[in-house]
RNA sequence: CGGGGUGUGGCGCAGUUGGCUAGCGCGCCGCGUUUGGGACGCGGAGGUCGGAGGUUCGAGUCCUCUCACCCCGACCA
């Protein structure tokens, strides 16, 4: 991609109503737009970043086996009467809409209800189970006060799986084979480092504990204790004595911290499924109950979380991984035949070039590189001869090589 | 939903106690000079001041209502 071609543009100014790094840095570099208050755009750059942590992740529910489907925004109002979720009194932060004939509607929040009540029709017997499935779709809710840029929008973009199992043991195992691709993905996209599994309340109808996945940032909602040795934390809201004994932690053992719940995974028992109807008949032709999990993780908002814990002064810093691009290619001074080269050899190799062809200064693209955060820059140059320079955002350390060189160290 | 604050070209802002053709920076268009860390000169385009109503000879400046946005709190992935 050229960036003559990129029809958005960086700014240097911050935008006013933005106090958030996240937001602030992702609209001055062009990655998202905002369209009103909790509810944000994704612009080429963006969606680019976004599709990056969702292959990460699609990956790792297909690696233990979670089917993808995608389900409807649009919800009918009985399913959720089933489960007690459609009241506002119940749950308050509900959109909800018309048909033409007045029938109420929801707007997805969540997707226990629909999900369940979809497998239903399939799920009957012992031989059907066990079973994840998962989706990667837009969530929407009427928060009383939107915040924190993209961390915390009304509207968002999430990735929710549910395990369904025939006994606690088997939801045991599911559980945490899913918890395993959590701590997977969350190394993929680079945080795996300062991102713990936290023990949290798991809610009004079960005495276990829920696990959020909370990444340190002095951003974050949640105050978590840590242990830094055994890789663990527990949220302030739970982290009683008992609850410790309970876990295995010590109370001197623990750090306190604030973070972001970039995801979460919790046990439902049976709650959803028996509300719905949705059980299975065992191998004595005996109906029993369907144990289900639901594992979180919101797409959009690791974007943020990624945009806060790794910008710099100079803009955003992304990991390899998720990163619009490699390499940002800038050419100084009549070198275009060589830069168009260097441009086609590292996209032939697979490399992912953004390619700063503009007619403007050098310092211009030097600073376009930095506040896009594209992990490595290479310089075209009369003054570097047959070489080139390779610098990654994170350095200082300025290589020059060759093409070959360049590409040997790229692809 | 409680408290506080802000709405003026695409973005960031200034506009004394109401007063004449509403300014500045960034960005944009044209010409020229520049070209290794956000260049410079000259010339342009673009706003009716969030919206509605009112007071006044006169409203961006005052009043009423209203919408939106931001921050703190409560609540949430």
């Amino acid at each position: 991609m050229r960036v003559s071609q990129l029809f958005t543009k960086t700014s240097k100014n911050i935008p006013a109503d933005e106090q958030a790094k996240n937001a602030q840095l992702l609209i001055r570099a062009g990655y998202i737009h905002k369209e009103m208050a909790g509810v944000y755009a994704y612009l080429p750059l963006g969606l680019r970043v976004l599709e990056n942590i969702k292959r990460i992740v699609r990956e790792e529910m297909n690696s233990v086996g979670g089917q993808e489907l995608l389900m409807t925004t649009l919800q009918p109002r009985d399913i959720w009467g089933k489960t007690n979720r459609w009241d506002d009194e119940v749950v308050d932060n509900w959109f909800k809409t018309r048909l033409k004939n007045d029938t109420e509607l929801g707007v997805g929040l969540t997707h226990e209800e629909p999900i369940v009540d979809a497998l239903s029709s399939y799920v009957d017997s012992y031989k059907d189970l066990p079973l994840y499935v998962y989706q990667i779709a837009p969530k929407f809710r009427n928060e009383l006060r939107a915040k924190s840029g993209i961390l915390r929008g009304r509207e968002f973009l999430m990735k929710d799986m549910y395990s369904f199992a025939r006994t606690q043991a088997e939801h045991d195992e599911l559980y945490e084979k899913a918890a395993e691709a959590y701590t997977r993905i969350f190394d993929r996209l680079g945080i795996g480092d300062r991102t713990y599994r936290t023990a949290a309340d798991g809610g009004y109808f079960t005495e276990r504990f829920s696990d959020e996945y909370q990444t340190i940032s002095e951003v974050g909602e949640d105050t978590i204790y840590v242990d830094e040795a055994k890789k663990l934390a527990v949220n302030k809201e739970i982290c009683t004595d008992e609850n410790l004994v309970k876990l295995g932690l010590k109370r001197e053992d623990l750090v306190e911290k604030r973070s972001v719940e970039s995801g979460n995974i919790f046990p439902l028992e049976s709650k959803y499924s028996d509300a719905l109807g949705l059980y299975y008949t065992d191998e004595e032709g005996v109906r029993q109950s369907i144990i289900m999990g639901c594992y979180g993780i919101g797409i959009s908002r690791v974007m943020g979380v990624l945009a806060e814990v790794f910008a710099d002064g100079k803009g955003l810093v992304w990991p390899e991984a998720v990163a619009p691009f490699k390499v940002y290619l800038v050419n100084i001074g009549d070198v275009v035949n060589k830069t168009t080269d260097t441009y086609d050899r590292l996209q032939k190799a697979g490399v992912e070039v953004l390619w700063d062809d503009r007619e403007t200064r050098p310092g211009e693209k030097f600073a376009d590189a930095d506040l896009l955060g594209i992990p490595y820059r290479v310089v075209v140059s009369e003054r570097l001869g047959d070489k080139l320079e390779l610098k990654a955002r994170t350095g200082d350390k300025i290589e020059e090589l060759n093409l070959d060189e360049l590409l040997k160290h790229l692809a």
